[in-house]
DNA sequence: TTCCGCTACTTAGCGCTACTATGTACTAGT
DNA sequence: ACTAGTACATAGTAGCGCTAAGTAGCGGAA
């Protein structure tokens, strides 16, 4: 999606990874296609595997190893209490960030 | 705001001055002003003034440069015919993750 | 007249996040 | 044996906002 995207996505990947786990567990591979089927088409393998190294160390997900019958173990993510307060947070902050910007797409400024 | 919006502003700030910008040229101090008015109450100095040296870089905006009654001269920036396109994309592309993440918020995922 | 506070801009270095690129490993189908 | 799909990992890069510190001009208070 190009420059502008990847930068927008800074801070807000993580409570749109956050979001999709609420009441629902699930897998690293699992969630990288649930992003692709969103509209998030361009969104890097890599930086989803990185992004839930990162959650996981700050210990807002609970992860369990299950085997495949089509690979290797997955590793499944499960929201915490910890990741709730930490989404609920991130829906106050984003609900800030986006009534300003649509302000200001309003004409105002 | 802490680090969350820190993030969050990661490729938002940059469109948030350009919108700011739009038919009413102003300079680097106003528009940290006109942030912290708006609610941007920890935007640092420093950010925005390496922002507008970036917008400028880009070409996205004219500067002039105009004495003050009150201190060293000042420079205005003008928003110019590639700042406009640039702001168009930057509102499809914040268009397009406002709309995913509100749905995400009402628990379609 | 010295000092403080406000105005106004600049810049070096840091931390965080997404991307690129590459690699490992398991299974099933041809 | 080879390929495609599943599944995870990681070293290095770029970009952006923040911290911290500095320069500079002006006015009013001490």
């Amino acid at each position: 999606m190009g420059k502008q995207m990847t930068e927008m996505l800074k801070g807000t990947l993580e409570g749109i990874v956050l979001a999709l786990l609420t009441g629902k567990p699930a897998y690293g591979y699992e969630i990288t296609t649930l992003l692709r089927a969103q509209g998030f088409t361009e969104i890097a393998e890599g930086t989803v595997y990185a992004l839930l190294v990162r959650i996981e160390q700050k210990g807002l997900v609970d992860v369990e190893k299950r085997p495949s019958e089509k690979g290797p173990p997955r590793k499944v993510y499960t929201l915490n209490a910890q990741g709730e307060k930490e989404l609920d947070e991130f829906w106050k902050t984003w609900g800030f960030l986006s009534e300003r910007l649509e302000q200001l797409r309003k004409g105002g400024n």
